[in-house]
DNA sequence: CCAACACTTAAGTATCTACTTGACCGTCGC
DNA sequence: GCGACGGTCAAGTAGATACTTAAGTGTTGG
């Protein structure tokens, strides 16, 4: 149960279910204890447990027992590794919609037309 | 088929699968025929259709059949609504640790330490 | 001390997932 | 036309997932 640095399979598997979801969304607005995290959730505890193990492999979440309660919070990082994931990919094909743009652009003049609109 | 509206659930499970990731990244540079999607990867062509299918009802890759070959896209919307998801948390998260910041800072000066290290 | 509390572990189960193989269908090029 | 191409459909399977219940373990308050 070291296994704590985020994969992007890991972030996210783990905040694909909705319940996990649910788990974070309540964890980013503050730290709580396991049983907290399970009042608004209509499963066992064990089920949560279940959860939180997942959420804690994926490294969106750490917990530390203080006497006989655990409490947990989010560990922005593993946010971070699946953001930027998605950007990347975003802005790739974002980047390539403009080259598009361009070429496009330029296609289209051989008869330079009224309307273009060009910026620099 | 015609279930494109992306949900949190439909595109996070998507982006769960390695093999998946991988589509959604070539596709990020250029769109793509479903066999030439499948040439990189060490599985069947139907595998890769089953996959596409994922893709597809979780809205991060359009598609459409000319001929006999089918030509695959990004959506960039459904990652956006992913990316959403994730900033919105960590800025909840990161706007709390700011507070929280602030208020050790005042609960600090009762006794004001030696060590105190105040920025303005 | 002891009962309630806050988990923790183990085992079992129903459903889902990521594949496979094999048959099939429409389209393209010669 | 007909064979190869590009894709589609259907069925089956091994392993993962999201639970459940039941029986623990260690902690705390009275």
């Amino acid at each position: 149960m070291l296994n704590h640095q985020p994969t992007l399979d890991g972030v996210f598997r783990a905040l694909a279910d909705p319940t996990r979801r649910a788990m974070v969304d309540r964890l980013s607005r503050a730290p709580a204890a396991v049983s907290e995290l399970a009042a608004p959730l209509s499963i066992s505890l064990a089920a949560v447990m279940q959860h939180l193990q997942v959420l804690e492999q994926s490294g969106l979440v750490r917990s530390e027992k203080v006497g006989r309660t655990r409490t947990c919070r989010v560990d922005s990082a593993a946010l971070g590794v699946a953001e930027k994931w998605i950007a990347d990919r975003r802005a790739l094909w974002e980047r390539r919609l403009d080259r598009l743009g361009e070429v496009l652009a330029e296609t289209a003049s051989p008869r330079p037309a009224g309307r273009k609109k060009k910026k620099s």
